[in-house]
DNA sequence: GTTGCGATGTATCGGCCCGATACATCGGTG
DNA sequence: CACCGATGTATCGGGCCGATACATCGCAAC
């Protein structure tokens, strides 16, 4: 899943680890609270080994702090990985209906066709409905074997799936009648490689020191 | 994080380790939705290693089944591993405000003093603050960065976490003032041990449904 | 001017936890 | 009696986290 979302970024500019950490973080924020770099150095080891991204030295006419030693290093996608970023936004398993896991796709969606937003937005309704069910039926069961702490934690964490049910049902509905949530391009229309040089309205995702 | 919840259930009531996910899953369910054997087993093993439970052949007058070979295994607590779920429930570190942290402590609220569920509430609601004021940061700072999908992420997050700092005022308020949930009685008088059968009235500390 | 501190930056290690898998028994129903 | 779903115990590979270590840069205080 954090592969998913590390070629995501790197679809839109190269960068180096920690800026890497920093973009995850407000791209995901209510995801993932911040990626930890026991997570993420690996995690780029392991994407380089399969080749989905390269790693480069610091691009010393443009950053000139850390002139050496132990230098930056700057991650870029490779071809390959952009294909395997188009197939892994595209195909949705069960794991892409999990919380990491939706979160990170919903984060791409405005590089993801109409026809994938809602199937995986039905799949993520589907399976919250289905935890909403499942404690519904503890509450109305098992009312008398909790204590009050324990059953209004129920009640709070019963609410949370209803509004997120309601949430998604709109969501869903201003797919279908065409809308984005608020006029963003439909995905269908991008060149599909929009790289490094960002869209007009899109300025620089990331801003590097002047 | 686990651990205190094991101990907290086998302070009810002795059980193996099928019932014990079963009654995980009910009473901590909003928080982890199952835990996994490839989880529960070795955490289980653990905690027999530092003496904190105990294993016991499976008592064959009450439960007949699974008479031979690979019988089931009965997990009782130690007068040392109730001591240590008591320090453990008092004791609050920075992970006690994490959710999973949280979840676990607030479901044994029932059996902690009024002073700790407090301080644990005012704790959790401090670490909920801190998100939503970066989030808040992200959403006003960088409101041209991000595309309209990323932003409706965020917003919902945001409208979640404004939901759960009203919902913990709520609860320190109520604590205040003396009364818990719904009346549940204070841990203080408890006889630290009362099993299976649950407080005989629950009413709601939030009135929802008819 | 140098000292020290906070932000930037790369990297590893132990440990928790998950999903997948394997295996075995028990209580039914066809 | 054959099968099947619920019950039950257990391991393995791997993802992710928190703690930790180490190095550089810019800047402000002394």
């Amino acid at each position: 899943m954090l592969e998913l979302a590390i070629l995501g970024l790197l679809q839109e500019t190269p960068m180096h680890g920690y800026e890497l950490r920093k973009e995850l973080a407000t791209k995901l924020g209510t995801i993932r609270a911040a990626i930890s770099y026991g997570t993420l150095y690996p995690t780029l080891k392991r994407l380089q080994t399969v080749g989905w991204i390269t790693e480069t030295a610091a691009d010393q006419t443009i950053v000139p702090p850390m002139t050496s030693k132990r230098g930056r290093v700057v991650y870029k996608i490779t071809a390959e990985g952009k294909e395997r970023f188009a197939d892994l936004l595209a195909q949705a398993g069960p794991e892409t209906y999990d919380d990491a896991g939706f979160g990170v796709h919903f984060a791409f969606f405005a590089r993801t066709d109409r026809a994938t937003r809602l199937r995986i937005l039905e799949g993520r309704r589907r399976r919250i409905e289905e935890r909403r069910e499942g404690l519904r039926d503890v509450l109305s069961r098992a009312n008398n074997r909790l204590d009050a702490y324990t059953l209004e934690l129920q009640r709070h964490g019963l609410e949370a799936y209803e509004r997120e049910v309601r949430w998604l049902e709109e969501l869903i509905t201003n797919e279908r009648s065409g809308r984005t949530p608020s006029g963003a391009a439909d995905s269908r229309d991008l060149p599909a490689d929009l790289a490094g040089d960002a869209s007009p309205e899109t300025p620089r995702p990331h801003q590097d020191r002047p």
